[in-house]
DNA sequence: CTGAAAGCGCTTACAG
DNA sequence: CTGAAAGCGCTTACAG
């Protein structure tokens, strides 16, 4: 009897997912029109309306989903992207995470996140290929090479995101610094400023063109209107910035003296101090109160990335925005649109503006 | 010819990723000898080294990668784990995913991350179904029943994180604050603190016994002591604190207004404030410094979150740290117990204990 | 308009 | 020790 029942209707008797065959089993029908119906095929196979009803109406009293990863099988394409991210921590790179979801399901694909450290890097390479993700958008500063050796290798779609420097592969999406330094130099004169500071970048590890970029960017703006900016007015912090709660990982220490070498400058102190980062800038500002000194009122303070402590702090920040979330729409746009266009592995710069947005920590030169 | 070329060598002249039958035909064996070695069931079938070695370098010289999609399709188990958040903005929901993320990879899972509003919802749960993801991990506020619906039918695993209030169906794992406001209260007393007011959520649209739960324990711990809270020393913010940048969704009125109220409480002012959340926090220090009032000297503020702006913020604040990553930690693990042992769908409660972090915002009692 | 059949790339009994 | 064969759930020509 068993085994009877079993050949009557041995989908029916399954315990797993429904299957379209099962669907094809209770409509009466094949399992080819169940998946035509189904993926909208219908007016392209002239499958009558009553037909069609059929297969929607069993398909709805099943609760019939289609396995996904079968059609993927099957069609070649996974509809997945990767987004892989070594700095877990740091909040921007969850605003271009956001950025990048939206617009990768916007366009129907699918995002699978994955993090990376030095020790699961090539596991996490492997894993990749693996899944057949049909593109990478990469925000890791470890060393990129295997990767890029496997994914060239597949043809693999890739976009990397605020990397300071080009690279060797694939579509590259990056702030436009430039932009923000202007707005904020002229921001600073327009309130009277004239001596200005600069907290910048200790870190060596990085490639020195990319790392010295808002540095740059800074003396042109100053050489620009005739600014001098004297020996000393630029000073380095290295502050570990990750880390919350109890583990702590950061170290304000060294933004803490960058600031205090430039409030006990020889030559006078300055009006106001433009510093690389929120973190530096938002540590330069204990180190004014610690010294008794106001801001905005006697020194002005500007940042850079616009961090979420930016609005939060006192007085509240004013700083050059990234565009991390636009940052991360834009290069999930770019890489979606080259997957359907053919992936050209040529590699391809795109910069999006920063912006200054004006809020507590400047005010007029005080006299 | 070519079709000649075809017949013997057709895996070969394919320009896609490579089969396990290339590597089969590379290496002169059997399909199932290539999957059995790459498996690591080579031993168990007693595959002799040497044809290990032969599959072994096949597979490395044609850059075999075995087509995990296809492996789930067969095994029936995606190995994909789908993280659905509708608070996408918000900081502590990525120090989650970072630990959810982190536990899965641990345990051999991938992370889909999907983003909902109440307008994708519907699309998002379809998704999840066919992607056949084996578990999800939920932080949504949205009305969860169609979820819920589909899941059950389907007998998925779920955990839901940070949620308030019993949910019906599957793991939950919140934050014990108890602890966190014991902490607090305790510090504040050490100090010499009597007169301490709290800053509570105004938000009506969550379910009232979850929303006051922090209010409770702070008045719980006050009456343990016999500390009198006078009428007006609980007041309520209702601050929109998402969005960054030009495009600001938040609005600091109501957090300024609440500290406000009690700053100028006719029975005195208290000589601390203790707040639901970090941003209340934040902004009471910035209600205070605009009176004149120092903080920690004149007035002591502790916040509950830990988000990163508490460190970075004049004074570093003093808050409860809410166990967000461990949060996502634990979720996930539980989750990949549940699926090893099979998923029981009874409802079940973690929690995670909070705790409090003694920065700079907290100070003696001024006298 | 609808169905039978082949095939996507894998795994897993089953034979030998 | 190794291979031939069936099957996972789907899609897609191809017939009729």
């Amino acid at each position: 009897m068993v085994r009877r029942h079993e050949e009557d209707a041995p989908q029916l008797s399954r315990s797993g997912p429904v299957t379209a065959a099962m669907v094809a089993a209770k409509a009466g029908l094949s399992r080819a029109t169940v998946t035509h119906v189904l993926n909208g095929r219908a007016a392209e196979m002239q499958i009558r309306p009553e037909t069609q009803q059929r297969v929607l109406d069993a398909a709805r009293e099943l609760g019939y989903r289609a396995n996904a990863l079968a059609r993927s099988v099957r069609t070649g394409k996974s509809g997945m992207i990767g987004y892989i991210v070594d700095d877990v921590h740091y909040e921007p790179y969850w605003h271009t995470m956001v950025g990048a979801m939206a617009a990768a399901e916007h366009e129907g694909f699918t995002l699978k996140v994955l993090s990376v450290t030095a020790e699961t890097f090539n596991e996490r390479i492997r894993q990749c290929m693996e899944l057949r993700l049909e593109g990478l958008m990469l925000r890791v500063v470890l060393d990129k090479r295997p990767l890029y050796e496997e994914v060239i290798r597949a043809g693999m779609a890739v976009v990397t995101v605020d990397e300071w420097v080009p690279q060797p592969y694939g579509i590259r999406v990056s702030a436009d610094d430039a932009v923000g330094c202007h707005e904020a130099i002229s921001h600073l004169v327009a309130l009277g400023h004239r001596r200005i500071a600069f907290i910048s970048s200790g870190f060596e590890s990085q490639p020195t063109e990319g790392m010295l970029n808002r540095e740059g960017f800074f003396l042109g703006e100053m050489a620009l209107r005739g600014l001098e900016v004297p020996d000393g007015y630029i000073a380095r912090e290295r502050m570990s910035v990750y880390g919350r709660g109890a583990s702590v990982e950061h170290d304000v220490e060294s933004g803490l003296t960058a600031a205090g070498n430039l409030l006990d400058h020889p030559a006078g102190r300055p009006t106001a101090i433009f510093c690389w980062r929120d973190e530096a800038a938002l540590v330069a500002i204990q180190a004014c109160q610690r010294r008794g000194l106001r801001v905005p009122q006697d020194i002005s303070v500007v940042g850079f990335s616009d961090l979420s402590a930016a609005w939060l702090s006192n007085p509240p920040l004013t700083t050059c925005a990234s565009p991390w979330e636009e940052m991360g729409q834009v290069a999930m746009r770019e890489l979606v649109n080259s997957l359907k266009a053919g992936f050209d592995p040529a590699p391809r710069e795109i910069a999006v503006p920063s912006g200054l947005i004006v809020r507590g920590s400047t005010g007029s030169v005080p006299h």
